[in-house]
DNA sequence: TCTGTGCAGGGAAACGTTTCCCGCCTGTGA
DNA sequence: TCACAGGCGGGAAACGTTTCCCTGCACAGA
């Protein structure tokens, strides 16, 4: 080793961990270079083969792990990605969380998750932390996040990926979910059964992705014609108190509707809840439809028939987007846009309302016919 | 800068992310050094108050972050905790996992977090993964890993730490959750309101924490002289659909027993799910007891009564046992064991057992009577 | 045999920090 | 006024990689 100008310093000082061997070390006893141990480690493939095996013996002795840290600083990238989501205990998220983590390890990337808690601090901080972590790209996958809290991100240009929409620039991806097709699907499967009376619990409409399953409910009954009055439009929160409070709010009307879509399965199992507490019977004398499919709604007393959005899918695509957006040469580099699409799930929580017989086959309504 | 030996350079990379900015922009601006730069931005407190402010006028101005991967390189800390859980999607967790972060973020520290699905490879390379990425410490709140799993960091000598037991070695820390109180008020609760028949659905007893509940459950049932009959003791999963299983099977006997206490909450759910299904009401004709004490307990119908275990304590424990495992000089170094406390929620899930009124107070009978 | 070409592999720069070491400046005491 | 002590701040080493550049060797062609 080489010295410059000053005198070695007298007491190195003992920081690295005990165990820690670095390169050095197989370099030392594999008898090569560090270079070349490098490119073996990397598999570039100019390196003479009875070398490379030389070094993945004394690789595997000494055994010896790459130090990420260094790696990311030499080469720009850190393989980090960030996954914001929103509340991290809402159940719809760490099957997404599970999914997303699973592709992106399997790719050699590691997933730094924040939960913003709907908490423009906290979700300030959580920023700062994965620029100065150097992330390689984050999704945003909080399903309607006030855009300008992730600017600096957008700033700097990072590969960002958004559900629903996003800023049109580069390097931003936009995962479009197809919501209209799952929510048609859902108001005509209640319309077929015979139901004109259907309310609509949202989520908070402040946020983007409750306001467009709002709207593509609104459609989807305008292109029925069947009118939603005002009182039929109930606000929720996304989470099973909302769906409770809402549902006690539908309860106290003077004519109930016969059916309930929800705008999210969480929000279905708290009116499911409120329900019960009644002497109504689901999906006898009301029918409730979910959206999501998280896994709880199968387990439900009726099983939860809802409108699935794919776990997997939006973890796929999010993972590829990130991917095209990081890699230069990647294949769909260019791709903004990535289509989720979404589809009705037929169990148990609904079925024709009660008196109306419905104008279908008779299979159809076995198939839709109550549980128990 | 003193070039050595060879010459200079002559396309220098452009490998920044161009956004970008490191301390010596800051230093330029600011007119000082890189060292004072990292002086000012670490407190240090010798550095001249003055040139201090204009260091961070300068930080301000030009947006600088300092680059953490750079910093763990040079410190030999990275900052990072291992959080490893067993499955993400168990509602348990997630609790978990936003204590832990939201703890651990607010100490400077970031959070890797890592499920095993209980598959070995799958924590084998979880393992790797850590270790490259030179985390601090790592949290392994599995409740029953097989400790060979971790032997690698173990060996290295990585501050760790386990729940309910691991090896006594140095910077091992445990923490010892104290079940037995919370059974053992569990078994009472029971035993009082008239119960002499009691089940146990367990979890997986390969595992270390569902042997360790189950052994409670029997300690406590034997303090107070009553047998537990093998077919009374039902082996599940821990997850709902074990419950169901479970529950199914104990349906099955000729005798029912009149309360079941399940080893953690999504059991108990399962349990009253298969019961849904059952003319059998809950309470009146069989009291269900849950463990974790998860946020759906108490959404359930009725209302779980359970043994809390509290993900706060379990959190806050975690992260102080790694912080005097990494800070050399931390008030707790030593402290090798960690207690978490359990205690007895009563909801509306149980009740005295049909047709024999306890012999307890008027006031007592009112408190733990049927719900609806 | 000599020159030219290709390429494997080694030396060292560079990434962005922290921190050691030393020089210089200031202040104090004789 | 000068010597000396103390402390602030700057230069540069070090962390563990990747990758550039260049050397030296093997081999081919004349």
């Amino acid at each position: 080793m080489i010295r410059t100008v000053s005198t070695p310093r007298k007491h190195p000082p003992e920081r690295r961990r005990p165990g820690t061997i670095s390169i050095r070390d197989v370099a030392l006893r594999a008898g090569v270079s560090i270079a070349t141990v490098s490119r073996a480690v990397n598999r570039i493939p100019t390196v003479d083969p009875e070398l490379a095996s030389r070094v993945w013996k004394a690789i595997d002795e000494v055994g010896y792990l790459p130090n990420t840290q260094a790696r990311a600083l030499v080469s720009g990238r850190s393989r980090l990605l960030g996954l914001i989501v929103s509340e991290i205990t809402n159940p719809f998220f760490p099957e997404l969380v599970q999914e997303f983590e699973t592709l992106a390890t399997s790719q050699g990337y590691e997933v730094l998750i924040g939960s913003t808690n709907y908490d423009p601090a906290r979700t300030e901080s959580l920023m700062r932390r994965l620029l100065q972590r150097n992330v390689d790209g984050v999704a945003v996958m909080t399903f309607g996040v006030e855009e300008d809290l992730v600017k600096k991100l957008v700033e700097r240009e990072f590969p960002l990926v958004f559900v629903d929409a996003g800023p049109n620039l580069p390097n931003i991806h936009v995962l479009k979910v197809d919501y209209g097709e799952g929510i048609r699907q859902g108001v005509q499967h209640l319309a077929a059964l015979g139901h004109r009376s259907i309310a609509f619990i949202s989520g908070p409409l402040a946020q983007r992705s409750p306001k467009v399953r709002l709207d593509a409910f609104l459609k989807s009954m305008d292109e029925l014609g069947i009118h939603v009055p005002a009182e039929h439009q109930v606000e929720g929160t996304h989470t099973m108190e909302g769906g409770i409070t809402a549902m006690e709010q539908l309860l106290a009307l003077d004519k109930l509707p016969t059916a309930v879509m929800c705008s999210n399965d969480m929000t279905a199992i708290g009116a499911l809840h409120a329900l019960y507490r009644t002497p109504l019977k689901v999906p006898q004398d009301i029918s409730i439809v979910g959206f999501d499919d998280i896994h709880l709604a199968q387990f439900m007393l009726p099983p939860l028939t809802t409108v699935q959005m794919s776990c997997r899918s939006l973890a796929v695509a999010a993972v590829e987007a990130l991917r095209a957006g990081i890699e230069p040469d990647h294949p769909k580099a260019r791709q903004k846009e990535w289509l989720i699409s979404t589809r009705l799930v037929v169990r148990q929580s609904s079925t024709f309302p009660r008196g109306s017989l419905p104008a279908m086959s008779h299979s159809a309504q076995q198939r839709h016919g109550p549980a128990r």
